[in-house]
DNA sequence: TTGACACATTCCCATATGGGAATATGATGT
DNA sequence: ACATCATATTCCCATATGGGAATGTGTCAA
C-alpha cells in the first residue's frame, strides 16, 4: 500500500504544514478562500484543495454567502491530537510547570474579561 | 512537488498510525524491535523502518546492546505537537474543564507516590 | 444574455510512501 | 570458521501526494 491518505484522520490533515498555517490564519476568525490565498502567499487552487482536506476531516466548516464561501475553524476536531500527545506531556512537563501554565492562562483570561 | 516527507518534522512522522502505535508501545520503556513487532502485530522489516523514522524526527534513541537494539521514547520531540495544538485548545475547553485536568493529574500522582 | 468574479475541479507530473520478500550486516556462541 | 540470531537495508510496486496550469461551476451586476 502507499501512505496514509491526508484526510484519513485530523493528524494526517495536519501533517502538511500549510494546512497548519491555514487553521492558525482560521484562528483569528472566518475567513475567504482569496483573503486566505494572500495571507498565506498560496495559489487560489492550493488554498482550495489545502481547505477541501481539512474539510473532510471535519476541522473546517464552511458557509456559503452568494459567491463567497466563509471558512471557519472547527477546533474540536483536533482534541484527537491534544489527547494523544497529552499522553506524553508528563515526559518534559512537570506539575509545577502546568500549574504555573494554568495560572498564566487564568491571568489572561482575566485581562480579557476587564 | 510530492507530499512532505515522514522525515520532515513530528508532525509527518506520527501521521502514520502504526507510528503513534510504537510510540504509546515505547511509553512503557524500552523495548526491543522483536518485542514491538511481536506486541504490534508486525513484520520485522516494518518495524524497523517506522523507528527509523521516528529516530530521524528525534522522537526515540537506540541503545546498542550486543546483538540487540534497545529503542527508548524522547518524549520531548513531540512538544512541538503539544505546544501547536495546545493554542486551540481554549475551542473546546473552558477554564473549569482545565482546572478538573489538573485536579485529576495531581490525584493519581499521588497515587503513584504512595 | 453577457461578462466579471470567487471558487472548485481536473489534468499533469515528480516524488515519496508503506508493505512484503529477499538479502545484507553485525554480534554471539561453539 | 561457522551457524544462528536480531536488525537493517534493498528492491519491488500500487498508490497518493502537492503544485501549477487550465478549465469548470455558480453567483452577481448591468
Amino acid at each position: 500500500m502507499a501512505r496514509t491518505p491526508t484526510t484519513t484522520d485530523v493528524f494526517n490533515a495536519v501533517a502538511e504544514a500549510s494546512r497548519r498555517d491555514l487553521l492558525d490564519a482560521l484562528s483569528s476568525g472566518e475567513a475567504t478562500v482569496g483573503e486566505l490565498a494572500e495571507r498565506l502567499g498560496l495559489s487560489q487552487p492550493a488554498v482550495s484543495k489545502h481547505l477541501g482536506v481539512l474539510r473532510a476531516v471535519g476541522v473546517v466548516h464552511v458557509r456559503v454567502d452568494g459567491k463567497h464561501r466563509w471558512y471557519r475553524l472547527n477546533g474540536p476536531a483536533l482534541k484527537p491530537i491534544h489527547d494523544w500527545v497529552r499522553t506524553f506531556e508528563r515526559t518534559w512537563n512537570t506539575r509545577l510547570d502546568r500549574l504555573d501554565d494554568l495560572l498564566a492562562e487564568l491571568h489572561s483570561q482575566e485581562k480579557k474579561q476587564s
